[in-house]
RNA sequence: GGAGGGGUGCCUGAGUGGUUAAAAGGGAUGGGCUGUAAACCCAUUGGCUAUGCCUACGUUGGUUCGAAUCCAACCCCCUCCA
């Protein structure tokens, strides 16, 4: 390979972020001349964003690390329409005030990782609303739809893939990819954005924003996108029964995104060392050949990395601490996830399988006492056997409180109060 | 509009009158082994005021002692034809 002039691309490549390029060598060469705009797409259907996105925003990151301006694009308009490619199940439509809600919090994560501003180099976030839901259908089609031809869009994969298989594709879904091309289009007309990034299922979309710019406006833009991060099994990053790995600390405390780290497959570490902290390559390199158990040690490095771009680095402190006492000195931390239950109450004492339920260990009381004659709760780290146990303000420790376990990973306190 | 096929639990998918809270697999959770890993083995996997009760096989009605299974209407999806 190449020794890249640009630190962007450099910086992309070296850490594994590069999966496709349209021109990457123009690309490298236009970004060590000059300050770039680029921007990725996100969608706007939920309050946060998930670990799902992560790759994409910390490549934001380093756009900006190096001197670039990122653009976070929100989904609003196209959030309106209904992206039909997530399946069955027609998506409900949101109302304006849920999408600026979502794009609030979104916003939220992204002050994290990326600086907002009124300077030139600071990023800027857009939502496509404001010019997609101005569209004219006639006007579009003449300007716009004309340089899609039928034929080309057919051979795209993700049309293909659906053809082949005889799964429907609706007209809508099909025009999601003008849309997406005309969002890259406005943009380079709206703030000279020349570069689009985004996941590897985008390819498709980005080339044809691409294409679009060429023949509209005779501009050269340029896509980028990412590989699909799966983990090493294979399975797909972020969903756990818990639910998904949300960034916003109100969707997922900080202490359980530190646990999702700390608990990366070995074969992972080292790779989401380069793509989700930025430590040196050097450390990583070191931290990569650690064998066996002191692999350990480079997986708290991950997770206290992670956790702090994300969470700050109090947040990752504190977390680690709380890791370190639950899981190495057996000790109770106090800032476990804790729930009050008044105490006359546990007075004449509470089902066990109630309280595991109130503390939001188990979904239902079946649930809890299924937990208890698996052998997986404990009471102040004892376990139990019988579901019908009991527990009463005998169980309160000397620290006035009662810590509950399912499983190995799963705490929570009991506060009477 | 016509002809045919189909809608089952978190997902895939069996089941064509009773022993079906519903096979099997996946996923998930718990246990074992370990390193808070992977792989592997075992268990669990609708809810509840729990030796019983309630809800569940697209919806609503019907037949029957008894229905996911039979009938009718309706809704939705797919294939082919127009």
């Amino acid at each position: 390979m190449t020794a890249f002039k640009s630190e962007f691309i450099r910086t992309l490549v070296e850490r594994g972020f590069m999966h496709q390029c349209t021109d990457l060598d123009a690309l490298d060469e236009l970004a060590a001349q000059q300050k770039i705009t680029a921007y990725i797409g996100y969608d706007c259907t939920a309050p946060s964003l998930h670990v799902g996105s992560l790759v994409q925003i910390m490549m934001q990151r380093h756009l900006q690390k190096t001197g670039h301006r990122p653009i976070v694009l929100m989904g609003g308009g196209t959030t309106k329409v209904g992206d039909p490619s997530g399946k069955d199940a027609a998506r409900q439509l949101l109302s304006d005030q849920d999408i600026d809600n979502n794009m609030a919090g979104i916003r939220e994560i992204f002050r994290r990782f990326v600086d907002f501003g009124e300077g030139l180099g600071d990023a800027i976030m857009v939502n496509n609303d404001d010019w997609l839901s101005e569209l004219a259908y006639i006007p579009f089609l003449r300007d716009v739809g004309r340089h899609f031809s039928i034929n080309r869009m057919l051979s795209f994969e993700s049309v293909k893939l659906r053809l082949d298989r005889e799964q429907p594709l609706s007209f809508l879904e099909f025009n999601y990819m003008i849309l997406q091309a005309y969002d890259f289009l406005e943009l380079s007309r709206r703030h000279d954005c020349v570069l689009q990034l985004g996941g590897s299922d985008q390819w498709g979309n980005i080339v044809n924003g691409v294409e679009l710019g060429r023949r509209v406006d005779g501009k050269a833009l340029f896509g980028f996108t990412t590989p699909l991060i799966t983990l090493a099994s294979g399975a797909k990053m972020g969903k756990t029964a818990q639910g998904a790995i949300w960034l916003n600390k109100d969707m997922l405390s900080p202490y359980d995104y530190w646990q999702f780290w700390r608990n990366t497959e070995d074969a992972d570490v080292g790779r989401f060392l380069r793509l989700f902290t930025e430590l040196p390559l050097e450390e990583i390199g070191r931290l990569e050949e650690l064998q066996d158990a002191e692999i350990n040690e480079a997986k708290k490095v991950l997770a206290d990395q992670a956790t702090t771009l994300c969470h700050g680095a109090d947040a990752a402190i504190a977390a680690a601490e709380t890791a370190r006492r639950t899981f190495e000195e057996g000790s109770v931390a106090t800032d476990l996830p804790t729930i009050e239950v008044a105490a006359a109450d546990l007075e004449t004492s509470v089902m066990l399988f109630e309280l595991l339920r109130r503390a939001g260990l188990c979904q239902s009381n079946g649930e809890a006492r299924r937990l208890i004659k698996g052998g997986g709760a404990r009471v102040n780290d004892a376990a139990v056997g019988d579901e019908m146990t009991k527990v009463s303000l005998a169980d309160v420790t000397a620290d006035g409180i009662i810590k509950l376990s399912a499983g190995k990973k799963r705490h929570a306190l009991v506060r009477p109060v």
